[in-house]
DNA sequence: CTGATATCAGGTGAACTGAAATCA
DNA sequence: CTGATTTCAGTTAACCTGATATCA
């Protein structure tokens, strides 16, 4: 099979559109996707360790530890001892980590309208349909055979 | 809108999950995926100069340099020559690198057949064609405005 | 003792920009 | 002179592994 007929190809290719549109996007607001990702998760799971986020987001505890740490610098994150457990730091958005997250919340959803501006709204729903049932078809097979 | 609820994230959690099956099912035969990404369009574009590739891939034609150089210290790529310009090098694959790229065409035609088997094939058509759109579509506005 | 958390130190691969040489 | 190709040099962001200290 010819490599760009590929769905695999289709994917990585689409994908790195959206890394691009998002790193223009999110740059006049001072964050990279990566930042926004984890303001994102924390936002919804608030509080949580570092340990907790870097599961959430499949990084390495140390990975997410240099993106915590630079997120806390900005001002947007912050860590407070958690009372139950003494090893643990609990991760929090700090109120401006919160309003720029909002900013760019609004920002990406304009972007991703027009993103998917080509397909109808149906089209668009089979498509997020489709990938939804692909990731947890994969991750469950992960899951059984590690 | 929640971030676990955007197409956006659905790309990139895929994506990533792309990825790590192909490295996976790779690494076997030697090859990374963007080394197999490099050696799959030389071979559906041979002959043709570094700065072409670069171009299909959408890298630099620094960072390209660097995986050309490696696919050639291992034997799969070659460089010589364009008669018709002494500016340019003309990369091919070898005849080793020929049949490695079989190895791993096969083996990555499993697994992409494996990594979308909860999806019937009229489903999966529907979504390389949504994927194809869009990818057309966010090209084309790119190439509008800048 | 075991296991989870956090973090320090060091290293890697893959991308980038800048600058220079070659040549159509 | 202009523009394309190649390549050297340096840099960066985002990962990784290993080792260590803390503590439930």
């Amino acid at each position: 099979m010819a490599i760009n007929t590929r769905g695999f190809f289709y994917i990585q290719q689409v994908e790195q559109l959206v890394q691009q549109r998002l790193e223009e996007v999110l740059a006049p607001h001072g964050m990279t996707a990566g930042q926004y990702l984890v303001m994102s998760l924390v936002a919804h799971h608030e509080p949580l360790s570092s340990a907790e986020l870097s599961r959430l987001a499949r990084k390495t505890a140390q990975s997410m530890g240099e993106f915590v740490k630079t997120l806390e610098y900005k001002g947007w994150l912050e860590r407070r001892d958690d009372p139950n457990n003494r090893r643990v730091l609990l991760i929090s958005t700090t109120p401006e980590g919160r309003a720029v997250l909002m900013r760019c919340e609004a920002a990406v959803d304009q972007t991703e309208r027009d993103f998917f501006s080509c397909l109808q709204p149906e089209e668009l729903a089979t498509l997020r349909h489709a990938l939804s049932r692909i990731r947890n078809a994969v991750q469950q097979r992960q899951q059984q055979e590690g």
